[in-house]
Order: C-alpha cells, then structure tokens, then sequence
DNA sequence: TGCCAGGATATTGGATCCAATCTATCACCA
DNA sequence: TGGTGATAGATTGGATCCAATATCCTGGCA
C-alpha cells in the first residue's frame, strides 16, 4: 500500500510523547503530508490509516478533520479525504500569502534580533551550502528564516508564517527534484543576513520580499511547464 | 446556561441545509463565536452543546477540532474546550496580520476590479453612514473590504483575509460596545476607494494598510486599557 | 453495441458505550 | 486550623456498532 509504506516509517519512529492519541495522529499526518511522503491526490482511508497507527479510526477522523481546517486535506462527504493537491495556482497563491507574510514578520523581529540569532542564521546557510538532501535542505531553509523572525513577539503571525513556509516546502519538492537547489538562493540568503546585521529594516524587508518572490516565480513557472506537459 | 441562551437562537434560525451535521455544528459555531454571542473563555462543553443542537456528542467534538485549527477554540486534554480569549497581545497580532494580508490581496486584485465592484463598494460605505448595530456595522465593513480584494484570483490568500477580518470583528465588538465606531475610518474608506477608482495601486495599498494599522493600534490601546484598569 | 437501472459492496457519518483522567470535596492528620 | 491525601463525580478520549450514502458492477433493453 503506497500510503502505509512511507508512513508507516513514520510512524514507527514518532515518539508518541504527545498528550492524546488524536494529537499524536495529526502531527504525524501533517508532517508526512508536508515532507510529501504522502503524495497530493492520495486518498486517506480512515481504515487504514488506523490500522497504521495501531488505534481505531476515532482519532483518525478528529485529525482529519483538523488537517482539513489547515487545508493539508480535502473532504467529500460520504466519499472521504484525500491529500490536498498541488496546482501552479495554489503554488503562486501560497508564494503571495508568503511575500506578504515575512516582511511584516521581519520587520517586528528586527530589533529584537539578537548577536547569537545573528550567528545562528550564518550557521544555517553554510549548512545549506553542503547540504544535497531536499529534505534536509527544506528545513534548513525554513529554520533560517523562522530564526530571522523569532523576534516578532507574535504568535499568531509567526505561526502562519510558518505553516506557509511549510507549506511551500511541500511544493519545493517537486522543484528540488526536477531542478535541484535554486542557486542565485543561497547570495540572497547572504544578502538578507547583512542587511539584518546592520540593521536596515528597509533593505531586508526588501530583500526578503523579493527572495520570496523570485523562489515563487520559478515555482509557478516549473508546475506550469509540468501541467502543460 | 449562558451558552445555550444565545446560542440555540443562533441553532434554531440556521438552515441546516449543510451535507453533513458536522459541517453545520461547526459553521453555526464558528458564527457564534466570531459574532460574540459566545464570550471569550466560555467553557464548550459537549455534551451541552450536543443537546442544544439536538445531535450527538460526536459531530460536536470534530467541529471542536477544526475551531481549534482556526484558533478559535482552545483544547485542554480531559479538561476541555474553551472559547479562545481575546487580548490586546492578540489583538495586535491580528492586526499585523491583516496589516500585511490586506495590501497584498488589494494589489492583486485592484487590475481586475469592474466599475460595478467599485459601486458596490460605495454603496457599502453609504450604508455605514446609517448604521448603529455593531454586528451588522461589521459585516458591512467585512464586505466593504472583501469586495475591493475580490479579484486578486488567490482563494488562500482571500479565504485567510476574510478569517482575520472576521476575527479582528470578534476583536472589535468590544471597542464599539465602549467606544462606539471610530469616526475616521469612514474617510479613510472613502480616501480608499478614491485610490482605486483612480488605479493608483501604490496609493491604495498604503491607504488600506494606514487604515488597518490605525484601527489595530486603537483597539490595542482600548484592550491595554482594559486588561490594566 | 451502448446506455440506463438496480442491487451489492465498500466507506464514511453518527450514536452509543466504556475507559481514562481531571476536579472538587471531604475527612484526617500534623 | 491549615494542609494533604483519598475518593466520588463529572467530563473528555477512544472503541465499537449501526445507519446512510456513494461507487461500481452487472444485467436488461433499446
């Protein structure tokens, strides 16, 4: 079954330290969802996926219905959810909600940003410079942005921010590996850190704006060839 | 019981013409909460709402679920949910949120805007020139705002857009109770509006995110007021 | 040969039941 | 008298069971 056998590793190695078994699920399922080990369009069958988690189809109903809430899922009454698929207009959609997100969320982060976050953030990209896996390249990308906006004092904001980047690591993937790395990314990385390193609010707002906004424009460029074709 | 009052009128007048009971348990509570009729920090319990809407406690507890996904619900394992609070901490970050959705969604769509979309919005105005309820102030001022976003073309981005407006509502219910509707935000729909009959996107993104950002900061100030006093 | 109807099957949606756990109360002891 | 522990009640979390609905296949008919 295409579903359990990537998952099913998953599941074996998620530690289960989490407080109810519908939590449990959930987290399971958005992060297979997300890292695409679990392809758009597959249909979720709660059977299964119970089966798979080893507990009834209960709490695989209640994370489902919040995967749906995070539109990770589809629902068709009587006819199941499947894993939401991905298009080159949904692809532009997320780079907007994105190029809108992170300028707002650097530019509250930016005076809090501290020497040590700083470093981190250099830390990242040299990890990503040797870094081939798209896996591990995603979340390295992820963690360096999400460590340029820490600062915000914003939950909610920092949470869709994330959820969005997540979002569109998802998306990367295909892109990753048809394409691999985009390279001009890595200079712009560079660029963004100096302009938060000396503190130029303008600069890095935009910087990051048009980093995301080039990353997005590839994206949409690429799906669109793959939908065509 | 606090809860069923206000709420089984909401259950009574709701069409249930939804395809499955959790859809309309989770719909007509979403209303109720974003609306109000439900305070910040009321207890959800199950089995009370299960009887008021007259189904059993299983749809109750999915369409909980997919709240919490919405931030609108907070669960406590075996303790609960809750109806998510409102602070002005909260409120800022709502705002900052709309304040970087907002421009994005009007430069998107401001192109594909027809003259009719431009006359619905006036008229929307108008009718806020004459409204004292504050619900229906909000829809108005709600529909105001979504339809001068209504042709960006991005369904996440504008589905994202209409869930903060609805929140920054609940928010806003508390403001308009004290304080009535702030006398300015009507000019500066109107200054608005301007902008984009004549086009001027750069002019109109600054007015809506000025415009935003001024009703957040008024609010916040109100909400730090009250949590101090 | 193609299309429509009807029934069998699979899967979800909803109800009921049981177990786990949290809270509150009360007795008991220092 | 104040604090601590045990116990009872209430409430949620999870499992199982039944009903409703969609899909798919097959057979009959034009």
């Amino acid at each position: 079954m295409a579903v359990n056998d990537g998952l099913s590793r998953l599941v074996a190695r998620a530690q289960p330290r989490h407080r109810t078994t519908t939590e449990f699920v959930e987290a399971t399922l958005r992060e297979a969802i997300l890292s695409g080990v679990i392809a758009p369009g597959t249909p979720l069958r709660q059977e299964e996926l119970a089966e798979t988690f080893g507990v009834s189809r209960m709490p695989v109903r209640e994370a489902l219905r919040q995967l749906e809430a995070r539109a990770l899922a589809e629902f068709h009454p009587h006819r199941g959810a499947v894993v939401a698929e991905i298009s080159a207009a949904d692809g532009a959609d997320i780079g907007a909600i994105r190029m809108a997100l992170e300028p707002m969320a650097l530019r509250l982060s930016l005076p809090g940003l501290t020497a040590a976050d700083l470093d981190q953030a250099e830390e990242l990209i040299a990890e990503m410079d040797g870094e081939a896996d798209p896996g591990r390249m995603g979340e390295l990308n992820r963690r360096f942005h999400m460590t340029l906006y820490a600062r915000a004092g914003r939950p909610r904001l920092l949470a869709l921010t994330e959820q969005h980047l997540l979002a569109a690591d998802r998306y990367l993937r295909f892109q990753f590996a048809a394409l691999g790395y985009r390279p001009r990314s890595q200079d712009e990385h560079r660029a963004l850190l100096a302009a938060c390193r000396a503190g130029d609010a303008d600069a890095a707002c935009r910087l990051v704006e048009e980093h995301v906004g080039e990353a997005a424009e590839q994206l949409t460029a690429f799906l669109e060839g793959r939908e065509a074709g």
